[in-house]
DNA sequence: TCGTAATGTAGACAACGTCTACTTCATTTA
DNA sequence: TAAATGAAGTAGACGTTGTCTACATTACGA
């Protein structure tokens, strides 16, 4: 083949650009403007290419997820280690403000994890990377309990409570129209998630 | 015209029947699985027929949505008004529990109250209905806040506080997936609610 | 080197949202 | 009362999408 401005029939990694281009698009125009047709168009590919590579739109979109979660968890974890302390309590705070300020730097790709065509569909492989995450919140709540935080509330439900800060509030203020309602602009952005975290991990009185 | 079988060329109140029957579909089927074309289908009327009542789909979803939070914005009033209490803490905890239960007695339509088809082509009449529904939460809050609630939280962020754990704790167990990763099901649902929400809310001690 | 499987292409199909031209009917008004 | 006006429903078309199938091209192992 002629080297420089002929394409080759085969692409080399298609599947890889494909997730990659998809996250792209995500990331600028949101979930709803992600079209397979358009990804192949992108790429300079058939629009037939993609579906060698997924057997369908949901597939793919869990792929996308799965990393996004994988991410989700790499983050918090990160925070945590961060938090240079033995205390559970410091140490989920500081997961959750990780969780927040990944949410909110990572706007479209986070709503993507919640989006109900991605979850309607989600693949084991999903399935199991979110679970994996779930424990190790669980885990992590489970510590904060013996260090005597609400230990008289069941831990599920200790868990529901604390997944629910910092996910509801970053769904909140992660959609436009709703982020109006809450008037909580003014304020900067970390301030934002360190006095809400704060509220539902109070840091211990040192 | 014949009284018993023909159908008349005018239907009558069309454009009520195809907000109930959308409201139908996403009651059992979600919001995934409306169609304009499947409403005009199941109401024994031609595919172009809906765009005589609405100018597209979003105007529909819009006008639905507009209806449920009406209707949560209904429930929690009257949740507050049952508790039959002056504190503000106790009609403020009464509201988020007749929330959550709204939203877990309605789980599809709750879901399309926050779906982002939905929310990225509101109406101002929805946007207005919801701004409605923030506000008077926000005013409930304040009345908690001079009552001794975390005076010293910025108002807006402890709205959103609030705001986030009835918000997304149902919004967690909405979701079939995300629901089995919270291991919350052995409880029973009032409660599951009852427990989560006296965690943000806490009960004066009487 | 040759055959087989992986990968990409091209065309088709049904379903959808929406537009337009046309039809039917209800209501108002002359 | 009769005509006209416009609201409401129909039928067909268009472009877009996801997905299927038959086919072409290429990489790679036996």
């Amino acid at each position: 083949m002629s080297s420089t401005t002929a394409k080759p029939y085969h692409h080399g990694n298609l599947r890889a650009e494909i997730v990659q281009r998809a996250v792209e698009v995500i990331d600028s125009e949101g979930i709803e403007a992600l079209t397979l047709r358009g990804v192949a168009r992108d790429l300079g590919v058939s629009h037939g290419a993609p579906n060698r590579h997924f057997r369908n739109k949901q597939a793919l979109l869990s792929e996308i997820a799965a990393e996004g979660w994988t991410e989700v968890k790499r983050a918090t974890l990160h925070a945590a280690i961060e938090s240079g302390s033995d205390d559970p309590r410091i140490r989920l705070n500081a997961m959750g403000r990780g969780y927040m300020r990944w949410a909110l730097n990572h706007r479209p790709l986070f709503r993507t994890l919640f989006h109900p065509d991605v979850m309607r569909f989600a693949t084991s492989e999903l399935r199991s990377v979110m679970s994996d995450f779930a424990d190790s919140v669980q885990e992590a709540v489970a510590a904060t309990q013996v260090a005597g935080r609400h230990p008289d509330v069941p831990l599920p439900l200790l868990t529901l409570y604390t997944n629910s800060v910092p996910t509801g509030a970053a769904l909140l203020l992660v959609d436009p129209i709703l982020e109006g309602e809450m008037r909580a602009d003014g304020v900067d952005q970390e301030t934002l998630i360190e006095q809400v975290i704060n509220l539902v991990v109070p840091l211990p009185a040192s």
